[in-house]
This record gives C-alpha cells, sequence and structure tokens, in this order.
DNA sequence: CGTCTGTAGACTGTCGACAATATAGTAAAT
DNA sequence: ATTTACTATATTGTCGACAGTCTACAGACG
C-alpha cells in the first residue's frame, strides 16, 4: 500500500483544531492576552466544546495558552525576561544537539546541514526575506532532528514553537540577510570538521544575537499592543 | 485573603483525577504497556468520561501516557534507549541550572542546598533508605528551582516525573547510602566556590552513575515484567 | 486450506443540556 | 461614601447519550 494515500485525513477534531489554534496564536493572529471563549470558538469552527476544550488542554500543555480553572484560557504573554529565558534554553538545546550530532552522526547528517543552507543561500541572492527565514527554521529544527534524540525533540518542540510565537509579533528587520546564511556555513563547517568548541560558540553566537534583537525594546513594545 | 487557605478543594475533577493516576503511574501502580480504558477508569472513579479524557491529554502531555486515536490511552513504556536520552537530557537541565545558580545565585541560595544535604546525611546515618530518596529528589529538583529559571522549571517537570516512573519501576539496590550523601555534599562546594567545572564534571558523573544503575539490564526487566 | 468480506462488540469521539462558579452591577445597610 | 449582600449574566465544568471507528471472528469464495 502507497504512503502517499493514507492521508485521507481521519484526524479527530481535537487535533485538526489544535492545528488551526496553534497557527493563528504562531503568526498572532489571536493575541497575546486574549482570552478564548470556548462557546465563542466552537460555534465559530461548527463544533461543540468537547473537542474544543481537549485541544485547549494540549495548547496549554504546549505552553501557548494559560489556563486558570473557572477563569478560562488566555494567549499567553511574553515579557522580557520570559524571552531570555527562553534563547538561554534554545540555545542549550541546540548547542547539546549539535554536540551530539558531531560525536554521533555520519556523513549524510551533515549532508543535509549542507543542503539546507544552499538553499538558504539561493534564497539569500534572491533577496527572499520570507523564504529565508522559514529555511533558517527548518536548519534549526533539523540540528534537533539530526541529533537522533526523541526526548530532545519534544522538549524542542515547546521551545521552538514559543521561539516562533515571539517572533511572530515582532516583524524583526532582518539586519543583513547574506550574512546570516554565512553564519549557517559557518556552522555547518564547524560540525563537520568536529570542532565542538566552535559549533558551540557559533550557535551560541548566531542565537544570542537574534534574540537580544527581539528583547529590544520589547515590554514597551508590548504595551503599544495592549492599547490597541 | 491567604494563600494557604485556599487549597480547601476547589480544583475541577479533571486536576484530582490528574493527580491519582500520575500518582498511580509513578508508584508502579498502573503498569507499563497497561491500556486505560475511559469508560471502566470513569466508573471506577464515579465520574463521567468528559473530566476523565481531559486528564488523559494532560497526562499524555506529560508523556506518562501514549494515546493514539481511536485506539485509546496506554501507560508509556520506557526500553534502554528511552533511558539513556533521559539521563542525558536530566545531565543537560542539571548541569546548566547549575551553572545558572553559581553564575547568579547568592549565599541564600547555597545554603538551601547545604541544608537539604544536612537532612540527607542525617537520614544516611539513621539508615533510612526511603527518606535518603525522597531527600535525593529534593535536592535535584531544588537545584533547577533555585535556578530561577521558570521555563528551565517547567521542561523539567517532564523529565524529572519519567525519571520517577522509571526508579518506581526497578528498586535499585542503593549500592552505599553515605558514599551518596557525602557525592552531594562535594556538589555543594563546588557550587559554593563558584567552580563550573567541577560542579558540572560531579553532577554528570552522579548522575550517569544513577542512569547506569538503572540501564543494566532494563530491557530484559521490561520482557520479565511483560509476561506476568 | 487460505484469503477476502461482512458483521458484532468494544471502545473512542462528539454532541447538547444542565450544574457549578466567577464577575459585574445594583441595592441595602452602616 | 464605603462596605456588604444580592442578584443577573457570562463562562467554565460535568454529565449521559449517541455517532464513528477499530478489531476480531465467522462465513463465503477461490
Amino acid at each position: 500500500m502507497s504512503n502517499r494515500l493514507n492521508t485521507l485525513q481521519n484526524k479527530p477534531l481535537r487535533e485538526r483544531v489544535v492545528e488551526i489554534l496553534r497557527d493563528a496564536i504562531l503568526i498572532g493572529e489571536l493575541k497575546p492576552g486574549q482570552q478564548l471563549i470556548e462557546t465563542e470558538l466552537a460555534t465559530q469552527l461548527g463544533i461543540s466544546r468537547a473537542p474544543l476544550r481537549e485541544a485547549l488542554q494540549q495548547l496549554n500543555a504546549e505552553g501557548l495558552i494559560e489556563m486558570v480553572p473557572y477563569h478560562g484560557a488566555h494567549v499567553r504573554q511574553f515579557n522580557s525576561h520570559d524571552i531570555e529565558e527562553l534563547y538561554s534554553l534554545r540555545t542549550l538545546l541546540e548547542t547539546f544537539a549539535a554536540q551530539r550530532i558531531i560525536e554521533q552522526g555520519d556523513e549524510n547528517t551533515t549532508r543535509q546541514l549542507r543542503q539546507i543552507f544552499e538553499e538558504m543561500r539561493a534564497a539569500g541572492e534572491a533577496d527572499d526575506i520570507r523564504a529565508v527565514s522559514l529555511i533558517d527554521r527548518n536548519f534549526h529544527d533539523a540540528i534537533i532532528r539530526l541529533s537522533g534524540h526523541t526526548l530532545l525533540q519534544t522538549t524542542w518542540n515547546v521551545v521552538s514553537m514559543r521561539v516562533r510565537q515571539v517572533m511572530a509579533l515582532r516583524n524583526r528587520r532582518i539586519t543583513n540577510i547574506r550574512e546570516i546564511a554565512l553564519n549557517h556555513l559557518k556552522i555547518v563547517e564547524a560540525i563537520e570538521a568536529k570542532n565542538t568548541t566552535q559549533a558551540v560558540q557559533l550557535l551560541e553566537f548566531h542565537i544570542a544575537s537574534a534574540g537580544d534583537l527581539i528583547v529590544q525594546g520589547w515590554d514597551v513594545f508590548v504595551e503599544e499592543t495592549l492599547k490597541s
């Protein structure tokens, strides 16, 4: 039986709702602090509250919303301290993954990373900013995935989603798109050379600069959006 | 209104069910692989399926059970590879926490750690194995908590619960109870001395030896329990 | 025999209705 | 004027019933 046919979508409503709401949060359509009223959402989606509530449970576990008993669910808010925590943990997980790749990976592993980098360079030369940031996400996801650490992967998913949410809220000005692509090349090369120290250092710097860019003026930014 | 009084159980059923089932899994009363039938559990608890299902959702997110659509929930099983992943991530998180304590902690922080160690020594001298392992858990939880990193804390909770489940299944023979207590003292001292390298090394060794002890013959052990 | 098809049951998924709880606004009491 | 008590209403929590889906087994067909 072909793998391709299995995709005729027998998913429970709960899961489809999770995907819909998650996307809405990650692209900023549902704004931080906003209350999610069950009846409202359910009718809007044309379903009953049971599967919706189960979806909210999961989003809560993923940290995208906050639920307080008898008070309902709200889209999660971040302050600059949260973001610092987010990026410090992200750094920890990614450098750990890189170390495992260096220790356990084969040529195939680094080849995949290099390929993603090539895509990024192409997109960079085409000045396709949207593509670059998508591929950037792919790159960092790949580092985690290629580490072959299932538990790390699930931990990463939580962190990664919050990063996406934060980035969606702040349409960061990308300083130099081609320089970013180049940074990724250096990381790939360090991993290929099995130079752990350098790979870790490059990753730390790369992630930290992205984080700093976002933290800049974050709390002010949040207050402004609250008014509107 | 005092925070302490709110505890007169206004919790939704869902949360109480989570606690009950979680404990049952963590002490090994619900065995790995065992199927959790909603109707059965609900009647057994004297509630309807709705709050039970929401509780299962949460346990699923915590990684204690596995849910497959239309196939139900099963208590999570571990193989030795899972355990290696578990302990490697645990090491990563704990050493990270220790580093943050060294960087940001004050005297109060280390005082708390030292106090926990004193309790452990007392329990060790009384040959109270049960108390020692409880305090051991406290100690490692404290390292995470004292790092003051909220996101790390929630990440830790997931890891920590799996560790507890694994340990509950295998009533490990503690080699030398007083030696273990002594190891903790060395860790505290390294943190007090702000000696990051040594603190990390000690933690890595301490956790790894615990992990190795559990991995030994794990898969064989699992197969045996499956028969009964 | 072995494979396919169909049916019965057990279980999960979804629904609509009702109960419990919180919040805001209003009136009564000091 | 401030506090208290009390409704009204919005929202979350729980329930029991029904629909949808899987699995195993029995019979049809080669």
